[in-house]
DNA sequence: GTCTATAATCTGATAGAC
DNA sequence: GTCTATCAGATTATAGAC
């Protein structure tokens, strides 16, 4: 789950340190543009003069926009991965805690509409994740599918509805409430509404 | 739910109907090149050629680029009314009924995706819909509404909750899974788990 | 590594001739 | 109404000096 070129303890000189820290600078500050002007209008001469170069100087960091966008992809779904850490590995999964690990999710998207646009929604015309970078996607979608298992819903089929539940929900709460909570309130109802379904996690009895 | 500019019996001259006739001819080469290219990659001399005109003769037809994505959305909200018209009239509403409305609306959407995504997602910067052709998305929410009210369930936050689940199965099968089912055939599952939590429209009992 | 200069192309939009 | 010519930029990316 760790970005194994930059966090790795392998000897680096201070050149390289300094490298990789230029290009967190890059990529720190791609975020701010892209949520101030949105992810598709991010260019390299506003990328570069925010951090105090000019534009060519970018291709010393990066091969490419789209290597930026790739790096910034792959940011997102390491930060997914550390956020749900915090919640996600306690067992045995109660209705309660799948609530509130979904919340913690939710939350995670709802905060920064541009990183859930990236991450989630194919929207960059001609930008696709390399290989290594969706990796930590599948990664991240099969610690859900554990959750899941474990709380008693084994169907693939099931996965499959959950992630468009919890996507409809955030997307339109995004879309069309941002910053308050006309969907974010539904979230429970809904985690109840799909469980009682599956029959899994009931209130009454202890026992999927 | 009709364009009064467009289908009005008021006379009108051959020049106006001539007239119309190329606005929709640009408004329909412009779907073409937005299937082919994607929604934000339209540009006005791509578009202008594919009608056999150079890009500033658009200008006479059309006030801006914005004016012509607004025709399509307009326009896009009128089919759905229409395809809508074929199958929501009928009452009562049953659960085969709201199912087999409901995979009207999913195959709508689902079988051009550069409408949905003008239609539903907000992702072309700096567009937004005239407050006329928005009206027109507001009814369509409206006559769902009143479906589901007649289905028995009257809660606002249960038509949240029903968008929020049909956008996401929609928008999942769209980016995940094009051309396929892999969600599509969640449907009829989704929507008895929806009216199981509501109580509404029970298969066993007839009433609500 | 960073710069200037520039390639090569694209964009929406306008002026004004015809 | 349609055209040519053009404005006034924008874009990513590269070559080559320093």
């Amino acid at each position: 789950m760790l970005d194994k070129v930059e966090t790795e303890a392998v000897p680096m000189t201070q050149r390289e340190r300094r490298r990789l820290q230029t290009r967190a600078d890059i990529v720190e500050a791609a975020w701010q543009l892209c949520r101030e002007d949105g992810l598709a209008s991010l260019s390299l001469r506003a990328l570069a003069a925010r951090v105090g170069m000019r534009a060519p100087s970018l291709y010393s960091y990066f091969d490419s926009k789209h290597a930026i966008y790739d790096a910034m992809f792959r940011q997102g779904q390491q930060q997914l991965a550390e956020h749900m850490a915090e919640v996600s590995a306690e067992r045995p999964v109660t209705r309660e805690l799948l609530t509130l690990g979904t919340r913690h999710w939710f939350d995670f998207c709802t905060s920064d509409p541009v990183r859930y646009q990236l991450l989630f929604q194919r929207t960059i015309p001609d930008f696709e994740p390399t290989h290594e970078s969706y990796a930590l996607a599948v990664a991240n979608l099969e610690e859900a599918q554990r959750i899941l298992l474990d709380a008693g819903v084994a169907d693939p089929a099931a996965l499959d509805l959950w992630t468009a539940l919890l996507t409809g929900l955030t997307s339109q709460q995004i879309s069309n409430d941002p910053g308050g909570d006309r969907w974010a309130r539904l979230l429970e109802q809904s985690i109840d509404m799909f469980l009682d379904h599956h029959g899994a996690l009931s209130k009454e009895k202890d026992t999927p």
